[in-house]
DNA sequence: CCCCAGGCGTCCA
DNA sequence: TGGACGCATGGG
């Protein structure tokens, strides 16, 4: 339990805001996903996308049992792009989702993918055309267990309305923001995340002033 | 009609 | 190094 950063007020903590959460929402049993390899496939597919665009996405690819890397590390990218058409983008996500399952089929799957990535697991997904910070650490802490905060569109969003980032804080600053004050802790990271994935969809909407009903509003400054 | 969604790569100053 | 812009479908 670090002092408070939040506001000044020592019983204004991380900690304290995650309990809030909680109570609010419940337990979101993060990533919605059968296993690893259909985590780190919807991953790729939300980008900037609604998730019920991802699900049928998702349901395509189940169908022609094409949830795997190991299928399609190997389909035509025509027939990719047609199952993953509902998520958007598909001309560029189904190049990239393909290249990232040939790339773990190379390396003889994920499990060998952890123990053989070079420099680090996180460095070796940011090589790949279409994997970038976020995704990355959504795939280490969601698919390998690993303690990387995620920051998402909704978390530097609620972030900022509620004044405890300035408006030009980055991936890397926002990210610092949680883990300097949080115990390393990948399953307090996975829940805390989704929480606040939750309070951005029901109080943090885009270009609008604080809410007045957000449950966070006695954590401002 | 508008804006938005669980980003990222490229380009340009 | 950082801010615009394109990518694309589907929903409110």
């Amino acid at each position: 339990m670090g002092k408070c950063s939040l506001s000044g007020d020592p019983s204004c903590d991380l900690i304290i805001v995650f309990e809030t959460l909680l109570a609010a929402f419940g337990s979101q049993n993060w990533w919605p996903a059968e296993g690893p390899e259909e985590m780190i496939i919807g991953a790729l597919l939300t980008q900037n996308t609604t998730w019920k665009n991802v699900e049928k996405a998702l349901v395509n690819l189940r169908l022609d049992q094409q949830l795997s890397f190991s299928a399609i590390a190997v389909t035509p990218l025509t027939e990719l792009q047609e199952r993953i058409k509902p998520s958007g983008y598909f001309r560029q996500k189904s190049e990239r989702l393909k290249a990232l399952a040939i790339a773990v089929v190379d390396i003889g799957g994920l499990s060998q993918l952890a123990r053989k990535a070079t420099p680090d697991l996180r460095a070796w997904f940011l090589v790949l055309k279409g994997i970038g910070p976020e995704t990355a650490d959504s795939i280490l802490l969601y698919a390998f267990n690993r303690p990387l905060f995620v920051i998402d569109t909704y978390t530097l969003r609620v972030c900022k309305r509620h004044n405890w980032l300035l408006a030009g804080v980055g991936y890397a600053e926002a990210q610092s923001f949680f883990i300097d004050k949080l115990p390393t802790d990948s399953a307090l990271f996975n829940e805390f995340h989704a929480l606040l994935v939750q309070i951005g969809k029901n109080f943090c909407r885009p270009n609008r002033p604080l809410c007045k009903k957000c449950p966070l509003n006695r954590f401002q400054i």
